[in-house]
DNA sequence: ATCGGCTCGCGCAA
DNA sequence: TGCGCGAAGCCGAT
């Protein structure tokens, strides 16, 4: 099929063909829950126009994921409502939200839908339980299964390589990133389906697995009925597209400006705050890149610009929208290079040998702090900043991308093992943080023991040449007051 | 306030 | 084969 998404984005999951005879194709919203700038979508509506069907929309959150919590709960249904808002009343197009209620509920679903649909689109990400979850559907559906990457603006297989560094990863995208910023989704994919008519789920489909629809309100003010974690409570900052894009404005409008002077302050307001949208993806990296070469009066013209990794002066904008774009496309997508190409990018063993060397020359060094897992959970260390980023965390579900670095460096310094500390921040990051259980997750926690980093010294005790942060110097060196007071016990 | 040193691996120029 | 350079490090010297 011709197609205006890059086939490097594009993966069969099965060796099927299409079902001529099938009734709708059917688009599986995992990953990228919006309904614009998504080349899964995309790619669900050319299927169905190629075949002459209308679309099926199936947006499902299940109950026994690792981690589910009324907090990401939440968040995933104020992004249900926007997608039902948006797709209402569009043609040829049907939105079904699924919520599963007990474990195990949903099992089925997917292959007794694709028994009525021509193919079946979804979306590829490569990390948390979605590789494994994608390749046990492709073995219990009969017909074509897709998988696109709507990631980020460089496909995550765009290249076979895996960058060690965000320098080399960086220069690579100096080369080969400007081709790809001219294939961009669809604003409103959906529009395409105009004139069609939309496909109704199998009545015998909804007895056994009921439209959600007319619960998502009250689901999303109460939770209490679902088997999922009520102790990590909904975060503040709501969920959805609506409130994504509201974001966005907000950061191009203020913070944006002081980005790069700022963002490290705990006490000033100069982070974007889009990660846990882009987590869920209830924004795309293509429509914040836009907005902010909208902002910039940016055009594409990288003649004559350093290739040579420099991380300023590539894309000729701002200063401050350069910091951005750097944190954005370089930071953000050299995780899903790693996760892309190293099913064990969540693993200790993945660390780089110098890092894994240095800390095991270190494993017997005296550690004179030590804590267990509930009293980093519940902030009770001898630290106050320390405790103040986990108490920022368990509260509000963000935590300070400064303190993030150095919250990971003291748990390193504070349990029994390297491997111990991994497996702390991870849990706690994935058990609280909205951005959590997302390749950079990994990165910026295997950031913290030597990811993507170079050897420093002078050799530390525990740390041994893992770059190393103090408490102290973080104090002296930031403003960080009114943090301190707003997030005191 | 600013600077060099600490230390390793990479990619490119030569 | 050599060289430059790198997420935000720290520390001590100037």
């Amino acid at each position: 099929m011709k197609s205006a998404v890059p086939d490097v984005r594009t993966r069969a999951m099965n060796e099927s063909d299409p079902n001529l005879s099938g009734r709708f194709a059917l688009y599986w919203m995992t990953s990228f829950r919006r309904t614009e700038h998504n080349f899964a979508l995309q790619r669900a509506v050319e299927w169905a126009t190629e075949l002459d069907t209308g679309l099926l929309v199936l947006e499902a959150l299940r109950c026994d994921y690792r981690w589910a919590s009324d907090r990401f709960h939440r968040f995933v249904l104020d992004g249900m409502q926007d997608q039902l808002e948006a797709l209402e009343g569009r043609s040829g197009v049907t939105y079904y939200p699924y919520v599963e209620e007990r474990p195990g509920a949903g099992r089925g679903l997917l292959a007794e839908l694709a028994r009525s649909a021509t193919v079946v689109v979804t979306d590829d990400f490569p990390t948390f339980f979605i590789p494994e979850m994608l390749r046990a559907a492709a073995d219990r559906i009969a017909v074509r299964l897709e998988a696109v990457d709507s990631n980020g603006l460089y496909p995550m297989r765009g290249t076979e390589k895996v960058y060690p560094s965000a320098y080399t990863f960086r220069r690579h995208l100096q080369k080969a990133l400007p081709p790809h910023l001219e294939r961009t989704p669809d604003a409103d994919p959906v529009a395409k389906l105009g004139g069609r008519t939309a496909p109704e789920v199998p009545a015998a489909v909804l007895r056994q697995w009921p439209d959600a629809t007319p619960r998502l309100r009250t689901l999303a003010s109460d939770l209490s009925d679902l088997p999922i974690d009520h102790g990590v409570e909904p975060a503040e900052i709501r969920g959805g597209v609506t409130a994504a894009r509201s974001r966005l404005r907000t950061f191009l409008d203020h913070p944006l400006s002081r980005y790069a002077d700022d963002r490290n302050q705990p006490d000033e307001d100069a982070s974007s705050g889009l990660s846990p949208y882009l987590h869920f993806g209830h924004i795309s990296a293509h429509e914040v890149f836009a907005a902010v070469a909208e902002r910039e009066g940016w055009t594409p013209d990288f003649e004559g610009r350093p290739t040579q990794g420099k991380r300023t002066g590539w894309w000729g904008m701002s200063v401050p929208a350069e910091a951005f774009l750097d944190e954005l496309v370089t930071w953000r997508e050299v995780g899903f290079n790693m996760a892309a190409h190293r099913p064990d990018h969540r693993e200790y063993e993945s660390l780089p040998d110098w890092a894994q060397r240095t800390l095991a020359d270190h494993a017997g060094d005296p550690r004179p702090h030590l804590y267990p897992l509930d009293a980093f959970a519940n902030a009770r260390t001898h630290d106050e900043i320390w405790n103040a980023a986990q108490r920022q965390l368990r509260r509000e579900g963000v935590m300070h991308n400064y303190l993030r670095m150095l919250w990971g460096k003291k748990i390193l310094e504070w349990t029994r093992s390297p491997r111990e500390a991994a497996s702390v921040m991870i849990e706690l990051n994935n058990r609280y943080a909205l951005d959590g259980r997302d390749p950079n997750s990994y990165s910026g926690i295997y950031w913290c023991l030597g990811r993507y980093d170079r050897p420093w010294g002078p050799e530390r005790p525990v740390f041994g040449k893992i770059r190393f942060m103090s408490s102290a110097s973080t104090a002296r060196k930031l403003r960080l007051r009114e943090y301190l007071e707003r997030y005191s016990d």
